[in-house]
DNA sequence: GTTGAAAGGTTGGGACG
DNA sequence: CGTCCCAACCTTTCAAC
């Protein structure tokens, strides 16, 4: 399929904003909200737009410490595996599974540094994992907020 | 200030989709579309709420790797240096300072290999960098969107 | 294939109880 | 918190490019 620059503009202004309405983005890019319409349901039948999801600041709901555990698996370790436990976990913001070392790499929200490491642990005992490495976020900034997870 | 279990809910609901409808939310929080009003305009008074965004399948835009770079920097770098070119790079997708080793990581899009390669030259000539390590991501799950980032 | 205009239904946003 | 009201918005249809 093809996107054109429009298309693109109108995803841009959907990734700054994904409740603004037809109207607001087809005086943006010069178009009717009919013809806004149409090209965002091509989007979203196509799969280029996957959904739409609202943006919190987490440290507001007490869950302040944000961390990446690097992980290391036996050799006979099923990668599907890890995966899918893992990401029943409520503390997995994202996983990643890597090629080289480490073997995954886990993105992770948690309370405080108690429950960090109660998290690390049930990661370690659901799986054939020989190694982790921690590393403790002190700030971040993501791409469309423009907020400091810690710093607030 | 207090979140009740109905913000919760309310916060969960836009988060599977965050352009729900006032209506539809108080249907299933059993509220007046004018409660669920109130409560979200609150929520996004106090910062719990930051925004709202679109979710993209980059694979289908082009930019089909993703990778992440451990950082090193020399005693003397301001963090916040690094932060604010590395933000700026259209590549990046979020960056963490860490405590401890290394001292950052950034999470980067790219549309291929030698893209990647460019992008990690940059940013090591951009900064006092004493090292990086990059893990080139196979696969990928984040929260909220159930789509395998490379495997589709 | 695309677009805009118009019609009718739905939603949002205030005022009030 | 809910109910009411009205303006704004969405969604479909249709004709035109």
């Amino acid at each position: 399929m093809l996107i054109d620059e429009t298309d693109r503009e109108i995803l841009e202004l959907l990734r700054e904003d994904a409740r603004r309405t037809l109207a607001d983005i087809g005086a943006r890019v010069t178009l009717s909200t009919a013809a806004v319409k149409r090209r965002i349901d091509r989007l979203q039948e196509t799969g280029v737009i996957v959904g739409y999801t609202v943006q919190l600041d987490h440290t507001k709901l007490g869950w302040g410490i944000e961390a990446f555990t690097e992980l290391r698996f036996t050799g006979t370790t099923k990668v599907g595996e890890i995966v899918r436990t893992t990401t029943r976990m409520p503390e997995a913001q994202a996983v990643f599974t890597i090629a080289g070392d480490p073997d995954a790499l886990v993105w992770l929200r948690v309370r405080d540094m108690a429950h960090l490491q109660r998290t690390i642990d049930e990661i370690r005992t659901h799986h054939q994992v020989t190694g982790t490495k921690t590393l403790i976020a002190l700030d971040s900034w993501m791409r469309g907020q423009q907020w400091p997870a810690q710093g607030s």
